[in-house]
RNA sequence: UCCCCAGUAGCUCAGCUGGUUAGAGCGGGUGACUGUUAAUCACUAGGUCCGCGGUUCGAGUCCGUGCUGGGGAGCCA
C-alpha cells in the first residue's frame, strides 16, 4: 500500500535501483510502436512530473497503456533509474502500470498539454489545479500561509479565530452579506412594518465579517501580540482583478505599539514571507519567472533587500503635485490617493515599496488614532510596485473620550460598540495593527495578474460556481 | 456601478472594405516512425460563427438589443 511521492522519487532519495510505486495523473504520453511508451505522471508533490518508461511487454500495454490520455489516474511500479533522456535526472523503468481512473471522453477533457487562457480555466476551476500554473500557485499559496503563521508564532503572537458571523454593523470597511434563516418569501414584520429580526436565528441582524480587527483588539489587550488569519467577506459590487467577495485576510494587532513600530513589523513581515517562498518553492518560482512574469524572482529579491520608503501623506501629496505627469484625478491635501497616484509613487518616483503615513482624518475610519492637531490620524498604507495597496493599518484610538467623540461625529451607533469602548475603559493601552489581503500577496509573489486565479474557487459579483 | 474591448471546432486563434462549399495549430481517432520531452509525419472525424431582432438580392462580417467573458475606474485588502 505504501508508495513514493514524485517529489521524493525525483530527488533520487529511494536510491538508484530500488523498486518504487508512484500514483498520480498522466500529463502526457509519447509512445513508440517499436517497443515502449513514455508516460509523464504528476501528483502535485512538486512542480515536475516523473517519466515512467512503460515497456511493450506489459500485459496491458496494447489494451490500456497505449490508450492513456492526459488526466488519467495511474499507479506505476518499477525501478528508479538514471534517465537516459534529457530534462530529468531520474525516471522509472516500469514493471507495472495500473489504470486507476480513465478519462471518460479524452476529446472533451478540458485540460490539455498546451497553454490555456486563464479565463477558460476559471470555468473549470475544479480541474485547473492539474495544470502546471495552478499546481505552482497552490504550493506557493501554502508556503506563504505557513510562513505567515511561522512569522507570528516565532515572535510570540497568538492566532485568534475571530467570528465569521458578526452582529456589528458596518464600521466603514464595506457592504456586508446578510446572514439569516428567515423565510425570504414570508418575512416576519413588526408593528411598524419593518422586518422583525428578533425572530431571526440570532435574534438580531447578523452578517458575514468584513474584518476581524475589532474582535481581535479585545484579545490584543490581554495577550499583547495577536493576529487573525481567515476568510473575510465584502458585498461590494467590485469588478476588478484585485477584488474578491470572499478573500483571506491577515490582521496582526500589537499592544504597546505606535505607528512607527507597526511600519517596522509590516516591512519585516513581508520580507520574511517573500524570503520563505523563494527558499521553499524554487521550482515553482522558476516557472513563474519563465512563463508568467519575467521579474517574478528579481522583484522579490529586491523587495527583500531594499528599505521601504516611509513618508507622510502630506509629503506624498507634495511629490504628486510636482510630478511631471498629468493625473486624471487631482492630488490635493484632503483627497484620498488614487490608484494612479499610488502607482506613480511606488513605480516611478521611488521604484520601491512605499509606506504612506498619517492621512487626513476625514478620509479614514473612526478607530484610527487622532493626532494632536486633529488634522490627521495615525494610519498607514504599504504600496508595492505592481499591485498598489497591499497593507492598510493604523494605530488605534485608545482614548475613550476621543473615540466617543469621533463616533458621534461619524454618527455611529455607540450602543453597538459598547464592548469595543469597554476596551478603552478597562486598562486601555496604545496599540496598532494592519490588514493584509492574502490573495493580493499571492498575486504579487506569483506575478499572476488576476486575483481570481490565486484563490481556489473565486467568489465575485454574479459568480459563485463550484 | 461607470467607461472600453471581445464572443468562430473540445482548446488557442485566422477569416480584408458584406459575396459561392468558414480555415489553421493543438487536442481526439487511424496508421507510420522514433530514448521521447507540449516528439515528428500522413490521413481522418469534428461547426446552431453566443441568443434574439433588423438592414440587404445576400450577414461570421453592418446596426440594435440581451447574455457571457475580459481590461480599466470607483470602493478597498
Amino acid at each position: 500500500m505504501s508508495f513514493t511521492t514524485i517529489k521524493s522519487a525525483l530527488t533520487g532519495k529511494p536510491g538508484i535501483g530500488s523498486e518504487i510505486t508512484v500514483k498520480g495523473w498522466v500529463r502526457t504520453r509519447r509512445d513508440s510502436k517499436a517497443g515502449f511508451s513514455f508516460i509523464n505522471v504528476h501528483d502535485g508533490s512538486c512542480f515536475d512530473a516523473i517519466q515512467v518508461v512503460a515497456p511493450g511487454e506489459l500485459p496491458n500495454y496494447a489494451d490500456e497503456v497505449q490508450k492513456l490520455t492526459t488526466g488519467c489516474a495511474v499507479e506505476c511500479t518499477g525501478t528508479l533509474v538514471e534517465s537516459g533522456g534529457r530534462g530529468q535526472k531520474y525516471e522509472i523503468q516500469g514493471t507495472e502500470v495500473k489504470v486507476i481512473g480513465w478519462v471518460e471522453d479524452p476529446e472533451t477533457y478540458p485540460i490539455q498539454p498546451k497553454r490555456h487562457t486563464f479565463e477558460f480555466l476559471r470555468e473549470v476551476a475544479h480541474l485547473r489545479p492539474r495544470t502546471n500554473t495552478f499546481g505552482a500557485i497552490t504550493r506557493v499559496r501554502h508556503a506563504a500561509a505557513q510562513a505567515i503563521h511561522r512569522y507570528f508564532s516565532e515572535r510570540g503572537y497568538y492566532w485568534i479565530n475571530t467570528p465569521i458571523i458578526t452582529s456589528s454593523d458596518a464600521e466603514g470597511a464595506g457592504d456586508m452579506f446578510r446572514v439569516s434563516t428567515l423565510d425570504l418569501a414570508n418575512l416576519p414584520r413588526n408593528e411598524k412594518g419593518d422586518v422583525d429580526y428578533s425572530r431571526d436565528f440570532f435574534g438580531k441582524e447578523t452578517f458575514l465579517t468584513v474584518s476581524g480587527q475589532l474582535n481581535v483588539e479585545g484579545y490584543c489587550l490581554a495577550l499583547s501580540n495577536v493576529y487573525t488569519f481567515g476568510p473575510t467577506f465584502r458585498a461590494e459590487n467590485s469588478n476588478t482583478s484585485r477584488h474578491l467577495a470572499e478573500f483571506w485576510m491577515v490582521e496582526p494587532e500589537i499592544a504597546f505599539a505606535d505607528l512607527e513600530h507597526l511600519a517596522d513589523v509590516a516591512e519585516e513581515f513581508l520580507k520574511y514571507i517573500f524570503a520563505a517562498v523563494l527558499e521553499e518553492c524554487p521550482d515553482d518560482m522558476a516557472f513563474f519567472e519563465q512563463r508568467i512574469e519575467p521579474q517574478a524572482i528579481n522583484r522579490l529579491r529586491s523587495f527583500i533587500e531594499k528599505d521601504f520608503v516611509r513618508l507622510n501623506y502630506e509629503e506624498a501629496i507634495e511629490i504628486l503635485k510636482q510630478a511631471d505627469v498629468s493625473f486624471e484625478y487631482p492630488a490635493e491635501w484632503g483627497l484620498d490617493l488614487q490608484t494612479e497616484h499610488e502607482r506613480y509613487l511606488t513605480e516611478n518616483h521611488f521604484n520601491a515599496p512605499v509606506v504612506v503615513m498619517n492621512y487626513p482624518t476625514e478620509i479614514k475610519a473612526f478607530y484610527m488614532r487622532l493626532s494632536d492637531d486633529e488634522r490627521t490620524v495615525a494610519a498607514l498604507d504599504v504600496l508595492a510596485p505592481g499591485i498598489g495597496e497591499i497593507i492598510g493599518g493604523s494605530q488605534r484610538e485608545e482614548r475613550l473620550d476621543i473615540l466617543e467623540r469621533r463616533m458621534d461625529e461619524l454618527d455611529l451607533d455607540k450602543e453597538h460598540y459598547q464592548w469595543y469602548l469597554d476596551l478603552r475603559r478597562y486598562g486601555t493601552v496604545p496599540h496598532a495593527g494592519f490588514g493584509l489581503g492574502f490573495e493580493r500577496l499571492v498575486n504579487y509573489i506569483t506575478g499572476m495578474t488576476n486575483i481570481r486565479d490565486v484563490i481556489p474557487y473565486p467568489r465575485v459579483p454574479g459568480k459563485a460556481d463550484f
